[in-house]
Order: C-alpha cells, then sequence, then structure tokens
RNA sequence: GCCCUCGUAGUUCAACGGAUAGAACAUGGGUUUUCUAAACCUAAAAUAAAGGUUCGAUUCCUUUCGAGGGCACCA
C-alpha cells in the first residue's frame, strides 16, 4: 500500500469536511484531523489514536507506514493530466540586455511550468518578444547618430549590452527634437522605410544574440516565441468588430476607447466612467490593441485551459482592464486568463531604472557571483551551476508578491538556506548510495530514531507542497520545502551513519531512506532548474 | 483624491483560519581519528497600532500609521 492510499482510506472513514494534515512534529501522530469526536477509525494498519487539544491524532504503525512512504517514491508512477497550460514570461524588450528584474521574471515562469509538468498537464512556454515601438527606436536613434558604424565586435562588448550603451547614451541626451525624431522613426518603421527596417533587423540580431547567450548560461528555456513586430496587427480587427457590436466607441478625437464599469474600476475625480484607449486616433497600435490580438492567438494555437502571463505588479490594473475587456467581448476562455503579478526588485538606493544605467545587470550578476564562488572554495568545476543555484533560489525563495530588496553581498549567500545548501544535501547522499548496494527486502521497523522519522515525513509531504505550490502559483512554498528537505537529510546525515550502522538490517534501512530522499530532491532541484551535482 | 499590494527577531524571509509563530544571516558558546564541516548542536531575539468576526486570527473585516505600485491615446 501506498502512503497517498493509506491517507484516502482514513479520509473515507472520516466526516466529508475533514481535511487530514501530516504532522512533522513527533509529539502529535503521524496524520492529524481538527474537531473530530468520534474517531472510530477501522483500519488495520492504525496503532492508536488520540484526541490531544482538540485534534485527532492517528498513529500508524511504523514499519507499515514508513514502507508506504518509501515504496511510493522508488515506484515513480506518472500522472497524466489533460488540461493544457500556457505560460508567458520573461518577455524582454530589445533596447537593453536583461536585469536581476528579468531573472526573477524568468525563473517563476520556468519554476511554476516545470511545477505543473511534474504534476501531470501538459505546459507550453512561451517568450513574446516585444521588438517595436518608440523604445526600441530611441536606442536605434542614438546608434544612427553618435554609433559611428561600431559594432559589438570593434568595441568587444557583449552585442545587448552594446544596444543598452545605446539606449543609455539616448536618455541621458534626450531633448524635445529627439523625441519628435524618435516618433518621426517609428512612423517610417510602419511604413516599411527600407534605411530604417535595416537599421532594425541589425540591431535586433545583435540583441537576440546576446539573449541566447543569457538564456543558455541561465537556462531560460521556451517551446514557442511570439515576436510583436509579427503579431501588433492582430487586434485591429478585433476592435473594428467591437466597435460594430457597440463595444468599444469613437472617442472626439477619432482615438477608440472602453468604458470600465464603476463597479471594477471606479470612477474619475470628476464622477465620469473611466476610459482606456484601445486605438489610438492614427490608427497605430497600443499596447491593448496586439495584446487583445496576441491573446486570441495564444486561445488558437493552444486552447489552453489556463494562460497565464507572468508580468510585474506595475500592469495590476492593466491586466484587470485586459481580461475584462476579452470577457466583454465574449471570449469565454477570458476567465481563464491569469496575471501572475510579482513584486519588484530594489537597489540599497532604490528603484532600478534602465535608463540611467541603475540596473544589477543579469550577466554581470552571473559572473560576480561565480567569481565569488571560486574564490571562496578554491575551485573552478561546476562553479556556474553553483552561483546560479544560489541566485535562482534566492529569487524564487520570496513568494511573488513581495518586493526583493536585493543587495549584492547579503542577497546572494552560499551558505544557509541557500541552493547550494541544498545541491551539498544530494552530493553527500549520492557519494553514500556510491559507496552501496541495496538488497531487495529492506526492514523498516529498524528506523526508529527522531531524525529518521523527520526525513521520511518531510518525504511524504512532496505531493501536497506541490499541489498547493501550483494552486496558488507560488513557487516560494515549494523552494522552502526543497530546504526543509535538505535541513532533515544533513540532520539526519549528522546524527544517523548509514554505511558504518551497527547491523545489516538498519543499513539496508537508511539506505532505501537515502534513495528516497535523492529520489526527491533530485526531483525538487529539477524543478528549480538548479544542477544536481556529484561533487562539490 | 481614488484603487491595488505589502508591514513578522538587529537584517532578509516562512507559516492550507488551527497545536508551543519557523528559518537563514549577523551575535555568543560548542562539534571533525566515523559515509564530503558548503555541515551539525546550542543560546538570545519578532506578528506596526486599535477595534471586530470566531471555540481559535500573523492569516478574514473596519479604522489609523508606514512602504511600494497604479489611475484614458505609455509600456
Amino acid at each position: 500500500m501506498y502512503f497517498s492510499e493509506i491517507k484516502q482510506l482514513i479520509l473515507k472513514n472520516l466526516d466529508k469536511n475533514a481535511t487530514l494534515k501530516v504532522c512533522l512534529d513527533e509529539k502529535f501522530g503521524d496524520l492529524a484531523v481538527y474537531g473530530l469526536k468520534n474517531n472510530d477509525l477501522d483500519c488495520d494498519f492504525i496503532e492508536k489514536t488520540q484526541i490531544i487539544n482538540n485534534f485527532l491524532n492517528i498513529f500508524i504503525k511504523k514499519p507499515i507506514l514508513f514502507e508506504s512512504i518509501i515504496r511510493e517514491i522508488l515506484d515513480k508512477r506518472v500522472k497524466k493530466n489533460k488540461e493544457r497550460i500556457i505560460l508567458e514570461y520573461l518577455s524582454p524588450n530589445t533596447n537593453k540586455p536583461l536585469h536581476v528584474g528579468h531573472l526573477r521574471n524568468g525563473f517563476l515562469g520556468m519554476t511554476l511550468a516545470n511545477i505543473f509538468k511534474e504534476l501531470g498537464y501538459s505546459v507550453s512556454r512561451i517568450n513574446l518578444i516585444n521588438d517595436r515601438g518608440e523604445h526600441i527606436c530611441k536606442s536605434m536613434l542614438a546608434y544612427q547618430k553618435w554609433g559611428k558604424g561600431q559594432t559589438p565586435e570593434s568595441l568587444g562588448m557583449k552585442p545587448d549590452h552594446f544596444i543598452g550603451y545605446w539606449y543609455v547614451m539616448y536618455s541621458q541626451k534626450e531633448t524635445p527634437e529627439l523625441r519628435e525624431e524618435v516618433h518621426e522613426m517609428l512612423r517610417k518603421w510602419e511604413q516599411k522605410d527600407r534605411k530604417i527596417l535595416a537599421l532594425w533587423k541589425k540591431m535586433n540580431n545583435w540583441v537576440y544574440k546576446g539573449f541566447e547567450q543569457t538564456y543558455k548560461k541561465t537556462g531560460l528555456e521556451f517551446d514557442k516565441t511570439y515576436y510583436e513586430s509579427k503579431v501588433y496587427q492582430l487586434g485591429k480587427k478585433i476592435i473594428e468588430k467591437g466597435i460594430k457590436k457597440g463595444i468599444f466607441y469613437k472617442g472626439k478625437q477619432g482615438d477608440v476607447l472602453f468604458d470600465l464599469p464603476e463597479k471594477e474600476f471606479g470612477l474619475n475625480k470628476d464622477g465620469s466612467l473611466k476610459k482606456i484607449t484601445v486605438l489610438r486616433k492614427d490608427k497605430t497600435s497600443v499596447y491593448l490593441t496586439q495584446d487583445l490580438g496576441i491573446a486570441n492567438l495564444k486561445y488558437k494555437d493552444f486552447k489552453f485551459n489556463k494562460s497565464i502571463y507572468v508580468v510585474g505588479l506595475e500592469q495590476d490594473y492593466y491586466f484587470k482592464c485586459l481580461f475584462y475587456i476579452l470577457k466583454s467581448l465574449g471570449y469565454k476562455w477570458a476567465e481563464k486568463c491569469f496575471h501572475l503579478s510579482y513584486g519588484m526588485v530594489y537597489l540599497p538606493e532604490g528603484k532600478m531604472k534602465s535608463r540611467e544605467g541603475k540596473v544589477i545587470d543579469a550577466d554581470n550578476l552571473v559572473d560576480d557571483i561565480q567569481k565569488l564562488v571560486e574564490k571562496k572554495y578554491d575551485l573552478k568545476d561546476n562553479s556556474l551551476e553553483i552561483a546560479l543555484s544560489a541566485i535562482k533560489f534566492n529569487l524564487l525563495l520570496i513568494q511573488p508578491k513581495q518586493d526583493i530588496h536585493f543587495n549584492l553581498e547579503k542577497s546572494i549567500a552560499l551558505e544557509g538556506k541557500t541552493g547550494p545548501y541544498c545541491q551539498y544535501s544530494l552530493v553527500r547522499a549520492l557519494s553514500i548510495l556510491e559507496k552501496a548496494k541495496l538488497f531487495k527486502n529492506p526492514n523498516f521497523s529498524k528506523l526508529l530514531l527522531e531524525k529518521e522519522i523527520i526525513l521520511i515525513r518531510q518525504l511524504s509531504t512532496y505531493s501536497e507542497v506541490l499541489q498547493r505550490s501550483a494552486e496558488s502559483f507560488n513557487p516560494g512554498l515549494f523552494t522552502n520545502y526543497v530546504y526543509e528537505l535538505a535541513k532533515s537529510f544533513n540532520q539526519f546525515y549528522d546524527s544517523c551513519p548509514v554505511l558504518k550502522a551497527k547491523d545489516e538490517e538498519t543499513i539496508q534501512a537508511r539506505l532505501y531512506l537515502v534513495k528516497a530522499f535523492s529520489i526527491i530532491m533530485e526531483k525538487g532541484l529539477n524543478i528549480l532548474n538548479i544542477s544536481c551535482l556529484k561533487k562539490m
């Protein structure tokens, strides 16, 4: 019998509304449920039941319990779920390199995708590249004016950093005249002016080359890439239809508007309804125009059961509008769209400002931490994997809604509650398993010590945490679990020798426990996109 | 002005409405002839304030204070 089956059997015997909880505190039972007076549980694996503080505590016969948990982990069965989930994340602009905020976004998306995959969903990961618009023209204009034909190669710069350099230069030199030139450039771009298109292509290709390097280094992956320049016109037909249906209307100046209802959005200061522009008077798209189109395209391409947008909290209002308009247009799938909003990353001196170059650059961050690892532990091997593990773990640990106050020295620790700590616990486990052989029939009644029991209980909550983490779209919950698991193992490792235990039966029972731990820890690290190392 | 989010040890973060609010870092004290000490053990330290709902509130509701974000042709 597996642990999940035990839980189901017990649940059958309880009230309908009862929820079972695995107890991690040894004083209580193995499972507990609140508020039950009647404890007639008729299952032969139950040792005793006891009511403490109005909790019904259920004690299960230890060998059966341990075997059920460990066996379930060893006999990995893959669940399948027919639901399809799409996740959009990263979505960079092509006018500057990636910074630590992008990393937070990307790792949130990647990890959530992995969590849903582990639960059996069919998942597609989408990157929507913001490759057009005024902000893109800014770096183009600066390069055109002052670039003197230099290239990333001629300056020895990573190509996306090269582009970012011109974006910062534009911002520093910006004047009303320059701003007008940017508008003019965008107009030419939309009219497919050859020269401008050629410049745009050249510069975007540089950026992509740089992004690719960063993706590869940090492990960011996608199943599908949409380019804004190719799809930004899609929304216009929807706008036309919406006007005919009376959902949108033309403003005095010829722009197209949508009225936001008072109930959900409140009123303006003067008591009028809030409005939002869906198309400019000159018929060019605003973000909303293209997002209406892209949302449709996504549904056509994927027929999703859930569409998740990983985008910062500064766009909460925007997404509320977008989803409301989609619903008003009659798309049934509108309610399956979800904005995963996450907090900003702040520097000690305040908000990051790309325009001023005040950012924690993604590439530099990885390089810095990697150097730190090499220096601190005097090693070359695996230093990148360890540095990335520290960064990813740190960014994922904090629940999405929280802002992160980033401090280079303090934030990316290498010891304590960190990625490397978790990697290290797996290294230790694998090192034991390498030296031993597992026999077929372990005797789990040999596992009696406190640290053994805590580790087993910790292992037993894996699926539960995974499920909760998915339901709340919170990878932080799972990241914390991975740490707690590593901690339980390190404590076990310290107090319970495996290969040098007193008798062969204890050795085997503990080996099975180590094996089960290594399986879950490997899964856990893979979900967090952290490398499983054999040596550290 | 209005709307949204957040306020937990010195610091950075946890806690499905449930049992004694957990960690990490920093600080103090310890552990290596034993499977990797990037580890383990140990001490001290917190729910912004005031009300309410509840058998029970860090969690839900109201108010105040504080921080951040947003509110029609920006992304």
